[in-house]
DNA sequence: TTAATTCCTCAAGTTAACTTGAGCTCAAGT
DNA sequence: ACTTGAGCTCAAGTTAACTTGAGGAATTAA
């Protein structure tokens, strides 16, 4: 039989923490979110697929952009949990993250161009400044309910100050 | 005497509360972290000046875009803690904010422009990858060193997934 | 066959950014 | 004068996203 037949079963936490940069024990916490599905060997141990690197380095690379595990967790549905990523999937899941993006990048391209004339000309306590979109991102940290940015905008229309 | 000449001595923090859309409790806390200075009355409650406004307001943005109030704070030092800000102050804040603003768009911009190529094709691993910078953004949070994203890029030069 | 690594699970700790609640004071309206 | 709605402080709880540590099993290197 050919030479480089065998291929390893998969690649053990260490091989995906060295080459992704993340510590096992995130790896293990992703997983615990669903964002990774290793299989296990009959002793129990994860062994991770070549496409789980790419997977993990969106991860990464989404989140240091902002989005929280479970933005980047509807991003990746219906992906499959395990096995290689097709290209067309990696398109899919590009035409799905985009209009998020474009969101975001619009946000800060306006508070970048506008913050002299903007926040000077006091247009910051209008609602229907750009500045405030309340359809997006929805960020919650802390406990209980909590109003949206721009939730309230009501009370920002009076442009006295 | 002129008619209105009398201000009030200062806006209070259900006030500022409603015309912000931030929660009393919220902007107790972005004082305790020195990012706004109110001053108080005989009996210790809280008068903010009108341009308590626009500092508040900036930093819900800033928020909202990901910054971190540290971040935030940064961005702000310099400005007079109390009193009304100049426009040609704001211009200051805009212009140190401005190159911040930039590397993320930029990143943004890569990850938006780059999705399907650059994931479907691999780049994501090598540490080359315009995605991983280093130097951007030391996002942290839980306890404990944690290494930043693209510290360990060293690991990820192979591009054999 | 040790000894050293690496891995596992599970519970508890950590940080940021707040919220909630208790207990009390103050200010505003009638 | 009173009552009710704001405010105040301080301690403790909350969520996300992890880390740390204890106690134990499995792999790998020598």
């Amino acid at each position: 039989m050919p030479v480089k037949a065998l291929r390893k079963s998969g690649l053990t936490i260490g091989e995906i923490s060295d080459r992704t940069g993340l510590a096992p024990s995130a790896i293990r916490y992703y997983e615990d979110q669903g964002l990774v599905a290793p299989l296990r060997t009959a002793s129990g141990q994860r062994r991770y697929d070549r496409s789980d690197i790419r997977r993990l380095s969106f991860v990464l690379i989404a989140q240091g952009l902002g989005f929280s595990l479970g933005d980047i967790k509807s991003a990746l549905a219906g992906l499959p949990a395990t096995g290689p990523i097709t290209k067309s999937e990696w398109s899919r899941i590009s035409r799905d993250f985009r209009s998020d993006l474009d969101a975001r990048i619009a946000r800060m391209e306006a508070l970048r161009d506008r913050l002299d004339s903007c926040i000077g000309c006091g247009c910051l306590s209008l609602s229907s400044c750009r500045l405030y979109n309340p359809r997006d991102r929805a960020r919650r940290r802390g406990s209980g309910p909590r109003y949206l940015m721009g939730d309230r905008a009501s009370d920002l229309v009076r442009d006295t100050d």
